[in-house]
DNA sequence: CGCGCGCTCGGG
DNA sequence: CCGAGCGCGCGA
């Protein structure tokens, strides 16, 4: 038998396929260890054959891997094939992603436990009196048996290892199959589910759409729909794909959903160990767990007859893979969904305006959930107008009526949330005494100040404006570029309020998920009365006892140099005023702003989506922004300079072929130097497009694959978040 | 004359 | 991607 194989290497150079002598039992799908150049590589059997064009006697012969079960599917196979037809990467970077990448590596197979065992009975124990630990393990050893050595290190620290010097205990090493939802009790009981409830879980049953949106506000009780439809397919032997954005995997939801589901789940989250994720993983293939939970990575489930597909909080820009091959969920998920002859669930209380329109015209179908299952209203959001503080003389980062709220707040023992809207490092010019920012005149989008040039850019079209030195609109000279950072707001609060307990989230102060759970933790706790963040305490955990949301600078994320700024600015405000007042508490909302009559921000204030989406989409069709177009940025990155212009050259020439070929379907296309010049030693160039037809894209990818090499990485990014 | 590094090529 | 093979540049 020939088997036509996939060497698992990520390069265009060796994405071909090689043919290899195989058993006659070897699978399609499974993977192989094949001799390539001097040694062995991981290898996929993409088809089998009985002959080979390659002459005979050149053939080399492939080992199988112990896998049990064929690693790939069919449908991953064809899946991995659409998207290496689609983002022009090499076929193994495609099949990788349906792996746990502890599979490739080989390390992890099945975990060895070490166990440990009393070797002599629990009498001949001899032991200081100081030695607790060691009495307390010894004992529950004498009692419980041979027992697994981290849980009793959890409870008696150190008392195992004193015991094994000693004698008293030896230690083995095991293979044991994992079982982390042992004691927990899948909950059966249906839900009584409200009548708005059960009205959208009927639409998605019967609705002959594949996409259905959940338009629903905060609190509208969107999870027991989704945890309603999986239940269903878990019912019919079907399974599932439920995808939440990284950062609403919390312990809490982790839990409910353990409790709910319990073995039937896999969740996939960055918190598993390697062997954690390994075994999960392997439950889903093997069909043991039928539901997959996770981030965007958990698209890729390897899962058989899918009943349902569920995106949860699908504007959430987590949902864009960063790294190549730069995939977009949802793309993803409506080739599984429509393979499985399945729906597509996309759920948010903020849908992105691009998923909103097609659900508008019908494309996609539109649930709509405007009651709050506990019938309470939101919390009042109030302005605060920060260029008559700044009139008034109050220089300060607060406002009075935030500092009002503040005190207040902390006198009745609740907390407060202060929210810092700070984000990436471009900064924009406003004027701080009304509300001026500079803007391009061709793109209607923030421009960026420059520092190294002192002089203001658009990162859409590459134009270039001196810097300001007074206001063109009111004259003033009090202009700042520099947002706020958390560090200052926190001292001027401490001196405020020196008896109020401060906590500060943000990327300087915390390392890793787990300062961030400490620091919610700790939050949530009470420990603080007031956390002081950024973006990351927008999301995620419930905080019972938060009556107050300050957002200092509501438009700085309006302003920042991006089409999508005012959907951003929108998104978060909700998300953010969502924070307050989630018990018996009403909570209240201060909105600082220097723009109080922006247009974002007053539909903001009144939780008016259908406002705010009719006046975003009539802008986005006048300034030929996405969706109404395509932007794309073709970024070439490489550490010789000399070579990355050459492929800057290559890709550009054909780019401007295809351009001045299809010139009906480009509305703007110019090459330039990255916003940044350089990073990490990286010299950065790009070709800048919008197109109004994205039938060239494809043609796009196939240039910039082309025009890669050794020394120059040429990445395609479509409607990238940030343009730097 | 010899080897060292840098580029090119091939891998089944 | 990675190693093998080969060409040209400099040192004893």
């Amino acid at each position: 038998m020939i088997a036509e194989v996939i060497v698992d290497i990520a390069a265009s150079e060796t994405d071909r396929i090689y043919d290899y002598l195989c058993d006659d039992h070897t699978i399609v799908g499974s993977r192989v260890r094949a001799p390539f150049g001097g040694k062995t590589v991981a290898g996929f059997v993409m088809r089998l054959k009985d002959r080979s064009d390659y002459p005979e006697e050149k053939l080399k012969k492939v080992l199988p891997c112990p896998d049990e079960l064929p690693a790939l599917n069919s449908e991953c196979l064809a899946l991995a094939e659409k998207l290496t037809a689609r983002y022009r990467v090499p076929k193994a970077l495609a099949l990788r992603l349906f792996l746990p990448t502890e599979m490739r590596t080989g390390k992890v197979r099945e975990l060895m436990r070490n166990y440990a065992a009393l070797t002599v009975p629990i009498e001949e124990v001899i032991l200081p009196k100081t030695a607790k630990n060691q009495r307390g393990a010894a004992e529950y050893l004498a009692t419980n048996g041979k027992t697994d050595c981290a849980r009793l290190n959890e409870l008696f620290q150190g008392g195992v290892s004193g015991l094994e010097k000693k004698g008293y205990v030896t230690i083995t090493k095991e293979q044991i199959l994992r079982d982390p939802y042992k004691g927990l009790e899948t909950e059966s009981a249906t839900r009584v589910l409200t009548s708005d409830q059960s009205r959208a879980v009927q639409t998605i049953r019967e609705d002959s759409r594949t996409v259905q949106l959940l338009h629903g506000v905060t609190g509208s009780g969107k999870t027991e729909i989704y945890l309603t439809l999986i239940a269903e397919c878990l019912k019919q032997g079907k399974s599932s794909i439920f995808l939440v954005p990284e950062i609403s995997l919390t312990p809490q939801m982790l839990s409910q959903l353990r409790a709910r589901f319990g073995k039937n789940a896999a969740i996939l989250h960055s918190g598993l160990s390697a062997g954690e994720r390994f075994d999960e993983w392997w439950r889903l293939r093997t069909g043991e767990a039928k539901i997959a939970i996770g981030a965007r990575s958990a698209v890729f489930a390897p899962l058989e007859n899918i009943g349902v597909i569920i995106i949860d909080e699908e504007h959430d820009s987590s949902y864009f893979s960063e790294t190549a091959p730069r995939y977009n969920t949802f793309d993803v998920a409506l080739l599984r969904a429509k393979r499985n002859g399945c729906k597509l669930v996309l759920g948010s209380a903020t849908p992105s305006v691009e998923t909103y329109k097609r659900a508008k015209e019908g494309e996609f179908s539109l649930i709509r959930l405007d009651k709050r299952i506990n019938q309470k209203p939101l919390p009042e959001i109030l302005i605060a107008d920060m260029r008559r503080e700044v009139r008034r003389g109050n220089n300060s980062a607060f406002s009075g009526a935030l500092k009002e709220e503040i005190e207040k707040c902390l006198a009745a023992d609740k907390q407060a949330i202060l929210f810092l809207n700070r984000r990436g490092y471009s900064q924009t010019v406003v004027c701080k005494e009304c509300g001026y920012v500079a803007k391009c005149e061709a793109c209607d989008v923030s421009l960026t100040y420059h520092r190294d040039e002192d002089c203001l850019k658009c990162h859409y079209c590459g134009a270039k404006y001196g810097m300001l030195s007074a206001c063109p609109e009111c004259g003033g000279k009090k202009l700042s570029y520099a947002g706020t950072g958390t560090q200052r707001i926190v001292s001027e609060l401490q001196k405020l309020y020196p008896t109020a307990r401060i906590l500060r989230m943000d990327n300087d102060t915390t390392s890793g998920k787990e300062g961030h759970y400490k620091i919610l933790k700790a939050f949530a706790e009470k420990k603080a009365d007031i956390l002081v963040g950024t973006q990351m305490i927008a999301k995620g955990h419930d905080f019972p006892s938060v009556t107050l949301v300050g957002i200092l600078d509501a438009d700085m994320s309006l302003h920042f140099s991006d089409y999508r700024s005012g959907e951003r600015t929108f998104q978060l405000i909700t998300q953010v005023a969502g924070r307050s007042g989630r018990a018996d508490e009403k909570g209240r909302v201060v909105l600082q702003t220097f723009d109080p009559e922006n247009d974002v921000l007053r539909y903001a204030i009144g939780y008016d989506y259908e406002g705010f989406y009719e006046n975003e989409i009539s802008l986005r069709a006048a300034m030929a922004f996405p969706p109404f177009s395509k932007i794309v940025r073709v970024l070439v990155t490489g550490e010789d300079d000399q070579k990355t212009i050459e492929a800057l050259r290559e890709v550009y020439f054909a780019l401007e072929k295809l351009y001045t070929d299809n010139p009906d379907k480009f509305l703007f296309f110019n090459k330039m130097r990255a916003p940044i010049k350089r990073i990490q030693n990286k010299h950065r160039y790009q070709v800048l497009m919008r197109l109004s037809d994205t039938s060239v894209l494809p043609e796009i990818y196939a240039a910039c694959a082309q025009a890669r090499n050794r020394d120059a990485l040429v990445s395609v990014e479509e409607n990238p978040t940030n343009l730097s």
